[in-house]
DNA sequence: CACAGTGTGAAACTCTCGGTGAAGAGCGAC
DNA sequence: GTCGCTCTTCACCGAGAGTTTCACACTGTG
């Protein structure tokens, strides 16, 4: 059960984007990805699937690039997730009638688990952790 | 975030033999295959893997086969599912430096949810609800 | 119009997963 | 011993998904 890069981009992009929030101003795909160390090709894909589910928005023309659609503290890991892949905890066993009933439960339940978890993270969350760490640095 | 198949058909034959542990008696591979529609070919190399592990024990020559090396209640999910892969929840992300910290951090929130759900789910668990089921298809 | 940016689709590339096949090795029955 | 049954091991292959790159169209600004 493995977590793609993808996932990983499309969080990183939207912590970066998180960061710069303050600022108000649109931020550009090449330096986004810079930031995070994320081929800029690839980061365009994700990021217009962030925007057709209403997570960031965008601007075209000079002085464009992305912005982030709603508050970070109203953004979850979860939505994020969801956004690149359709449901987080995916697997075949769940349609398959030859999988025992039983079993087809406990995935369930393992795809209920990371759902929860994941929908409690907010990324105002993780700004809020990287600072904490950041004041650690210093002590 | 996909679980694999081969998870799936692992925990498939361990609940198999979980089932038929009563008997005893070991059980051929050809049979395990054939309840739960898996390959037989494929199964082999799975059982394989939980046999390293030691979750199963086999016996060789006529009346040969498989056979839970514990009882049902000693197995969990997760230690079927650890046993396929290595962790049950990767990502290349938690070993990457580029990764910020805050975010390595959630990735590993969701491992451990995973793993806790997992570990909590027995075979013995299965074994009741499968019966439970059962029983209320005749109400 | 020219420029700086996003939007979109497709090609190429890698890699893992799911599955197959066959030869080898231990065990029991005759 | 030898034969049949079963697990054991290994090599391999095809398909598909995931990742990456590229080329080009589109859109707003000055």
């Amino acid at each position: 059960m493995k977590l793609s890069v993808k996932s990983d981009y499309a969080a990183r992009a939207v912590l970066e984007l998180a960061r710069r929030h303050a600022s108000g101003k649109a931020q550009r795909v090449e330096d986004l990805a810079e930031a995070q160390g994320v081929p800029a090709n690839y980061l365009v894909q994700i990021l217009i699937e962030l925007k057709a589910q209403r997570l960031v928005k965008s601007l075209r023309g000079k002085e464009g690039g992305y912005l982030l659609a709603k508050m970070p503290a109203e953004i979850s890991l979860g939505d994020v997730l969801r956004c690149v892949h359709g449901e987080i905890f995916d697997t075949a066993a769940l349609t398959d009638s030859s999988c025992p009933l039983e079993l087809r439960g406990a995935w369930e339940k393992l795809r209920q688990s990371v759902n929860i978890t994941a929908d409690a993270i907010t990324f105002q969350d993780l700004l809020d952790e990287g600072e904490s760490k950041e004041k650690m640095y210093y002590i």
